[in-house]
DNA sequence: AACCAACACAACCGCTCTCTC
DNA sequence: AGAGAGAGCGGTTGTGTTGGT
């Protein structure tokens, strides 16, 4: 597949974005929408890359933007989504309403990864003071350090299959309700504090005569599940922050990483997955 | 006041993936 | 099936701002 240059950078505008330019570009998709961004510079008559514009309008124009300081409550989201995701920026950002992934990325590198590098040297040299087993910490660029986090593409998910006996699994882990008890229900199942996708009588009736998988809509925006919940639930305990133990001291990290794979293995694409991916 | 280093963040770049024809 | 367009992602760079000397 051939890669061809986003546009002609000839004779366009580079660097800052001017007010007019705002304007304009704001003004445009508030009266076309979003999309076409390739073609969208010429008709609004700006002097910009197609890609120039996406990232204007997605990281700064957009109304739904949330300017601001991070709170602290947004901070420890981070770091908890970081340890979970690594630098998946956009999933995180998904989890921090009006953030976008560029505003986190440039948070994390600014302020947090320095500080959970501090830290995590910090319980390093305490730990090795204490005789513990040293563990290797692979160490990325800017000082980063890699985890064992869930390593998706970050793609839409409008469908996910399920692998019956990978739902009776989970519905065995239900407590006290279970999917299989509830199908037709139109509330969404939590497990573990997790919200399920919701099955519709349809998707009963019509499983692939040839799979023994079935296809269930998951609507992301339906199905969302508050990351707060997923983070403090047993599948997933990640809510303590010690980075300087992050290889090996939360059940999560190694957990969904072989629960992921499984996963992909065998062609399920699990809810709880799904959804941070989505 | 001037200089410089560190910081913060907007913008760019290259790559990959999905969708459509 | 394959090619190209469109879009999204993560890493990196550029530049304005701030704080220290």
């Amino acid at each position: 597949m051939g890669r061809s240059p986003c546009c002609s950078k000839e004779g366009l505008n580079r660097g800052a974005w001017t007010a007019l330019e705002d304007k304009i570009l704001t003004d445009y998709i508030k009266q076309h929408g979003e999309g076409r961004w390739r073609n969208l510079p010429k008709r609004a008559g700006l002097k910009r890359c197609g890609k120039s514009c996406r990232l204007r309008w997605l990281n700064y124009l957009r109304p739904d933007i949330k300017r601001g300081n991070i709170s602290v409550d947004e901070e420890e989201l981070i770091i908890k989504l970081h340890k979970l995701l690594g630098n998946r920026w956009s999933l995180i950002a998904g989890r921090l309403p009006g953030r976008t992934d560029n505003e986190i990325k440039n948070y994390w590198n600014t302020n947090l990864s320095k500080r959970v590098n501090d830290h995590r040297q910090k319980t390093a040299a305490g730990a090795s003071k204490n005789g513990k087993s040293k563990q290797v910490i692979s160490t990325g660029t800017n000082g980063s350090f890699s985890t064992n986090v869930v390593r998706t593409r970050a793609t839409r998910c409008s469908q996910v299959f399920i692998n019956p006996d990978l739902c009776d699994h989970m519905n065995r882990e239900a407590k006290p309700s279970s999917l299989s008890e509830n199908r037709t229900s139109s509330e969404p199942k939590q497990i573990n504090g997790l919200l399920l996708p919701v099955v519709s009588e349809s998707d009963n009736e019509g499983p692939d005569p040839v799979s023994s998988d079935f296809t269930l809509d998951f609507d992301v925006g339906e199905a969302e599940f508050c990351l707060s919940d997923l983070l403090n639930s047993d599948f997933c305990d990640v809510g303590e922050l010690d980075y300087g133990n992050a290889f090996c001291s939360s059940p999560l990290s190694d957990q969904t990483l072989d629960f992921s794979d499984e996963l992909l293995k065998c062609g399920f694409e699990s809810p709880v997955v799904g959804s941070i991916i989505s």
